[in-house]
DNA sequence: TTTATTTACTAACGTTCGTTAGGTAAAGGT
DNA sequence: ACCTTTACCTAACGAACGTTAGTAAATAAA
């Protein structure tokens, strides 16, 4: 066969991908995302073992990448603002370029269940450590402001999160800008 | 009668608050609802027309909520940190005293139908007007940088909205801490 | 005390859910 | 040429879905 068309079992992933996003995982039947594919619910199953397979692959994966890209993103800079900066953009990277499967993460997780479940939030724990470290190495080396530091990588958390947003917005805004703009306010503050 | 017990009608729309905030809209049904609340799913009729019309009290209550507590709380001040400092107490105020309600409102409004669900992103989008118009002030005013201002209240609504997260958490933070800690680091950012 | 309303029940409606069973036709490997 | 595998189909399973109908008991109004 060599070179086949993007398979049926990549397409139906996409395809699950951007359902869930749209409709939620509750929201979304096999039988919805079948229709889309082409062919009959039955037939998926030829493909998958069953719906929360998807979900479950969907949410490591990203989680995966999340952390491939953090660790080399701080690896390669020194300093706590550079480094800060070098996972915001690691961070949006990841999201830009799985917008459907990212948005799926951040919302449908809690559809996963156990022990899936326990595994997905000690890993997310884990991720968000990195930020933390970050921010308290920077404290201790007075360049940062003596913040709470858990209720700063909270609020940067919400802020990235939330940036899958920001893509289905008419404004065409580059990734850079988005990185520039978001990690240059959370740094040096709205104020003059 | 006189001074009945808190109702049903009553008691069974804070349950669906709590059962759609943990499970979402599409993840609770009727009958989840019915045994929580001790009674059989077509009992609920007698409270209640429809699963929808539970959702789309909730959400335009909220967005009610937003506009009152920011109109009174700009009204107040003056200068611009200091009105956008008031609107985000307003806005975690409203989170913080409807901690269910107000993350189906984050969550769940996508299960909104037409025509309420544009009804719903028309209100969303005038209440955000409100903080770019006080961000753009502030620039005016030199008080504040020369932002992007649609992406930095972008940002100040994602970490505005997923407060809700914190209350949850163990740590014990007052929701003065919370203002004070958001609007600072918005205000004035990390770096020292 | 009679009457009307409210609140609950059981039973069931038609629909949709995730998934399995079993079959068929084409493709690939030997 | 034969055999296995792949990819689809139709049909159907039992369970769960939102909701309606009809009724009995309790409560309030007259």
């Amino acid at each position: 066969m060599a070179i086949a068309k993007l398979d049926r079992r990549t397409e139906i992933r996409q395809t699950a991908k951007k359902l869930f996003k749209e409709r939620g995982y509750a929201g979304t039947s096999m039988r919805d995302l079948a229709k889309e594919v082409g062919i009959e619910a039955a037939s998926l199953y030829n493909h998958l073992s069953s719906k929360e397979e998807l979900l479950h692959e969907m949410c490591f994966d990203i989680a995966e990448q999340f952390f491939t890209a953090f660790n080399t993103a701080v690896a390669e800079e020194k300093g706590s603002s550079k480094k800060l900066k070098a996972a915001i953009r690691a961070h949006i990277g990841v999201i830009s370029s799985n917008l459907d499967a990212s948005t799926v993460f951040f919302h449908e997780w809690v559809f996963l269940k156990e022990p899936e479940l326990g595994k997905f939030k000690k890993l997310r724990y884990q991720y968000e450590q990195g930020f933390r470290e970050i921010i308290q190495k920077g404290i201790a080396d007075k360049d940062f402001k003596e913040v709470n530091v858990k209720l700063a990588v909270f609020t940067i958390f919400s802020a990235l999160n939330a940036t899958y947003d920001l893509y289905k917005s008419s404004e065409k805004l580059s990734q850079e800008e988005i990185v520039e703009s978001i990690s240059n306010l959370l740094l040096k503050g709205l104020k003059k």
